[in-house]
DNA sequence: CGTCTTTGACCCGCGC
DNA sequence: GCGCGGGTCAAAGACG
């Protein structure tokens, strides 16, 4: 592909003179905005073309690991599954394994905060740590502690393409309920950095809360209702299109005032 | 004092 | 059988 070169710069020098009149500007800005329009569409196919590139690229390289994992036999069965199960990042960023009872998740984390912790909804207990061959950061090992008989256990593992990325796998499955609501609804510092429904690359913190707020189910009306509008102000902040419409609805009512 | 995290030791499966 | 490496255990310490 040959690089295009866009122009997306603003051309509004139009000063009013005696010579130029209201249509003429008109005119002028409305052909401008049709170039800019144009522009924004050739920026829009470039970067689906980018994005399937990127696509295409992540599927070469798990056919190659896969490939790999063939032709070296004495990989473990624990190899086996990670790679198999590793997908394109496009692909939800959760996959699972041919056996339900295995899945992987990658989340995406501050490569500075050295944190294992994820916060998936459910309450985690560590009973280990090791640093393995194939990564020179350790990994965490948990079993889940919300219920006594739960069968589930993680590992989770800073990725070694990239740092941002915890790898998470899970392995079985929980025999109780989702305990994330209680709590979400009971931590009102961290609304604003957690989303309430779990995106697979969702970005998280330091996922440790504090152990009478895990213990503690109790929910206070109020504070659900506080919860819901933080969430929802820090969820509608983030979207850059939101603020668009905003600045703009601002900025279009400030005129309207002007001209008042 | 109860619960959780840390971490070294131990167990076990796999490949040679 | 031995060595390697991943997974688990359990004692000690931290924390609220």
């Amino acid at each position: 592909m040959e690089p295009t070169c866009v122009d997306t710069s603003l051309n509004l020098n139009l000063v009013p003179s005696q010579d130029t009149d209201v249509a003429m500007v008109a005119k002028v800005l409305v052909e401008e905005l049709e170039r800019l329009s144009n522009e924004n569409k050739k920026l829009t196919e470039r970067l689906n073309l980018m994005c399937d590139n990127y696509i295409a690229l992540q599927k070469h390289l798990n056919e190659f690991k896969n490939h790999e994992s063939v032709i070296t036999p004495r990989k473990r069965k624990v190899e086996c599954i990670e790679n198999c199960t590793t997908t394109t990042k496009e692909e939800t960023f959760q996959q699972h394994n041919s056996s339900p009872k295995i899945s992987k998740v990658l989340v995406r984390t501050d490569a500075s905060n050295p944190s294992l912790y994820v916060r998936d909804g459910y309450q985690w207990r560590k009973y280990g740590q090791k640093v393995t061959r194939d990564n020179p950061s350790p990994r965490a090992y948990f079993k889940c502690s919300f219920a006594p008989c739960c069968p589930v256990k993680k590992k989770v593992q800073r990725s070694v393409e990239d740092p941002n990325v915890l790898v998470t796998t899970y392995e079985g499955e929980h025999n109780h309920a989702h305990h994330q609501q209680a709590q979400t609804s009971s931590n009102q510092s961290e609304a604003s950095t957690y989303n309430s429904v779990p995106s697979p690359l969702a970005s998280t913190h330091d996922l440790v809360l504090p152990r009478k707020v895990l213990v503690d189910n109790g929910v206070q009306r109020s504070s659900i209702h506080q919860l819901l509008v933080q969430q929802l102000t820090a969820s509608l902040t983030r979207d850059h299109n939101f603020r668009t419409a905003l600045a703009s609805a601002i900025s279009g009512t400030s005129l309207d005032v002007e001209k008042r």
